[in-house]
DNA sequence: AATAATTGTTAGATAACTCTAACTTAGGAG
DNA sequence: CTCCTAAGTTAGAGTTATCTAACAATTATT
């Protein structure tokens, strides 16, 4: 099942109604929240629409909410799923900083070739996670991973869990073991205090307990 | 000096416009070839080379043949050196084959990034050629050194001169050095044999000798 | 040198993507 | 429940890159 060769704007316009699709219940976005992300003006989007509906990309009626359809998702995710890729290489192997990928990938992404992406995931060790955190989409679309952050990033009253630590060393480990902190452990931040980053947090049934800035940048958790 | 952002497309009829003209000495060529290399037709190249000649990328008359001015060598050069590049990285690094290279290649040569090209080069170690013995030009778009190529691929009468060897075994050496081969060698090819492959060569004054394909194989000369 | 053949250009049209200005619909405030 | 505002759509036009068909210039041939 060969995708029939989108443009460049379709594909711009799929990955966009993606991400804001991805933000309420319905997974649905509003034409101008679409203008406003692809930085073009609403009636541009309503052009586009009619198209992509043409094409089965996305199902949408006149002057309501925007859907993607099952062919148009799996379009996104495969973008999303090469935009990632890139900013693997740019971060692990050619040492951009991690804000500094975004815009390179954003060109990337549109680079047609299968052959290329897989041969660039092997090359890479076949990475889960962009260096945002972000989740990479498998070659078959799945995307089944949460976004990855570091405990100190969480936001206050969240509950997290964890999925691993950026520090392995033996002092660490060791720490984690002594408090009893393992892979799959629910935390929940309590608080978070400002004057030296530190966090009061909440393990299990009413733990509570006290993490440094330093603790709380070395977990990798999941929300 | 920065350049002002050109498009795609016009990119495309710059390098077209560069390779053509490089290959006579008055460093021009005609429409038609360059329809035929861009695989669009004739009114299309003539609009465009209006176009270039505004700009300043090109210099053309009406109904005569066009030449890249200075500026427009410029551009056409770095998209080269963008090109080879990825073309390193996608033989050296993601394995592709050196005839597999060029399709793909051809799209990453557009992605706009200085910063990119320079990091890129730097992780390949600032490779000299790319896959086919293509010279690679440098980030102030010079481009000194020849085409180099295996000895086994010289046409017959021509003469080339050695810029180094694929194989470095001790063995090899020690056989150049006993011919008297070494960089800077001028090499006349006298005959090929068909029959084995190997080839009958001077060097110098009337020093003929016969090599076998193994050895024209593992030679490196440019003409 | 005159003319035929080749090569190149203009003219007019089309497709993709964008815009501004004017109009329409949906949904909330009174 | 009406009416207004915000959101969305049509209409009409511009840009870039392309085409075919018709015309013009150059070059090659006799």
């Amino acid at each position: 099942m060969k995708a029939p060769q989108l443009s460049y704007t379709e594909e711009n316009y799929l990955k966009a109604i993606y991400s804001l699709s991805e933000r309420n219940e319905s997974f649905d976005t509003a034409t101008t929240e679409i203008a406003d992300r692809i930085k073009t003006k609403p009636p541009t989007v309503s052009d586009m629409l009619r198209k992509l509906t043409e094409k089965k990309l996305v199902s949408y009626e006149k002057y309501k909410r925007v859907q993607l359809t099952k062919a148009g998702r799996q379009v996104a995710i495969l973008i999303i799923r090469k935009h990632r890729l890139w900013e693997v290489f740019l971060h692990d192997k050619l040492g951009f900083a991690w804000d500094e990928v975004h815009e390179v990938a954003e060109q990337l992404e549109h680079i047609q070739s299968e052959e290329l992406i897989l041969r660039l995931e092997k090359f890479l060790g076949f990475p889960k996670y962009d260096p945002h955190g972000d989740p990479i989409p498998s070659a078959n679309g799945e995307l089944s991973q949460a976004k990855r952050t570091i405990l100190s990033e969480v936001e206050e009253g969240k509950t997290c869990q964890v999925v691993g630590v950026k520090d392995s060393s033996t002092l660490f480990l060791q720490y984690l073991q002594q408090i009893n902190v393992g892979i799959g452990t629910r935390i929940k931040v309590i608080d978070k205090i400002p004057f030296d980053g530190s966090l009061k947090i909440s393990l299990r049934k009413n733990e509570e307990l006290s993490v440094s800035k330093k603790f709380s940048d070395n977990v990798l958790v999941t929300c």
